[in-house]
DNA sequence: GCCAACGTTGGC
DNA sequence: GCCAACGTTGGC
C-alpha cells in the first residue's frame, strides 16, 4: 500500500469542493513524472490533500476511489492521441490540525520529503515513515 | 543532440 | 510582484 500527496490551488479546486462532492476526478496533471505516480495509484490507497498558494497547508486525506484512466480534460488534438491520465478521489475527512509547509519544512526528519525537494511537482509518493508522522503532527486518527 | 529562450509553478 | 526551479520548445 502505497501513500501520496496531491496538490491542488484552492482558488482552482479546494478541500472545500472534494468534500461536497465526495468522489472527483483528479485531472489537469500535465508532468510526465507526476502522471506516472498518478498511473501507479491502487484503489484505496491514500493521499494527503495539500492546498497549493494559499494555505500552504495538509488540509485533508482522500482515497483513490478509481485507477488511472484517460483524462477527459486533455485536448487530444487532431490526431486524438491521449497522452495523460487521471484517478478518482473520494474524500476520507480533514485534518484535525492542518499541517503548514512552514512546520513541515521545520520538523526534523521531514527534510527530505518530495513537499520540499521538489515543490514544483503536484503528485508524489509519501513513504511510510513520513505518512506516519505528518498524521501524528495532523492529529489523523486512522491510517 | 545541444542549448538558449520561454512558460509555468509555487514559495516568499 | 518577484524570483528560483525546472519543464518544454525550437533553432541550429
Amino acid at each position: 500500500m502505497a501513500q501520496w500527496l496531491v496538490k491542488s490551488e484552492p482558488d482552482a479546486f479546494s478541500w472545500q469542493q472534494q468534500v461536497e462532492n465526495g468522489v472527483e476526478p483528479w485531472t489537469g496533471v500535465r508532468n510526465a513524472q507526476a502522471a506516472k505516480f498518478l498511473r501507479a495509484m491502487a484503489v484505496g490507497e491514500r493521499a494527503f490533500f495539500y492546498h497549493s498558494n494559499i494555505g500552504k497547508e495538509i488540509v485533508g486525506v482522500v482515497e483513490v476511489a478509481r485507477a488511472a484512466y484517460p483524462d477527459p480534460t486533455e485536448d487530444t488534438g487532431p490526431k486524438g492521441i491521449q497522452r495523460w491520465a487521471c484517478v478518482d478521489m473520494r474524500a476520507v475527512g480533514p485534518m484535525p490540525r492542518p499541517v503548514t509547509l512552514a512546520t513541515i519544512k521545520a520538523t526534523p526528519g521531514l527534510e527530505e520529503i518530495g513537499l520540499i525537494r521538489q515543490s514544483r511537482l503536484s503528485v508524489m509518493p509519501v513513504s511510510d515513515a513520513h505518512w506516519a508522522m505528518l498524521c501524528e503532527m495532523g492529529g489523523w486518527p486512522g491510517r
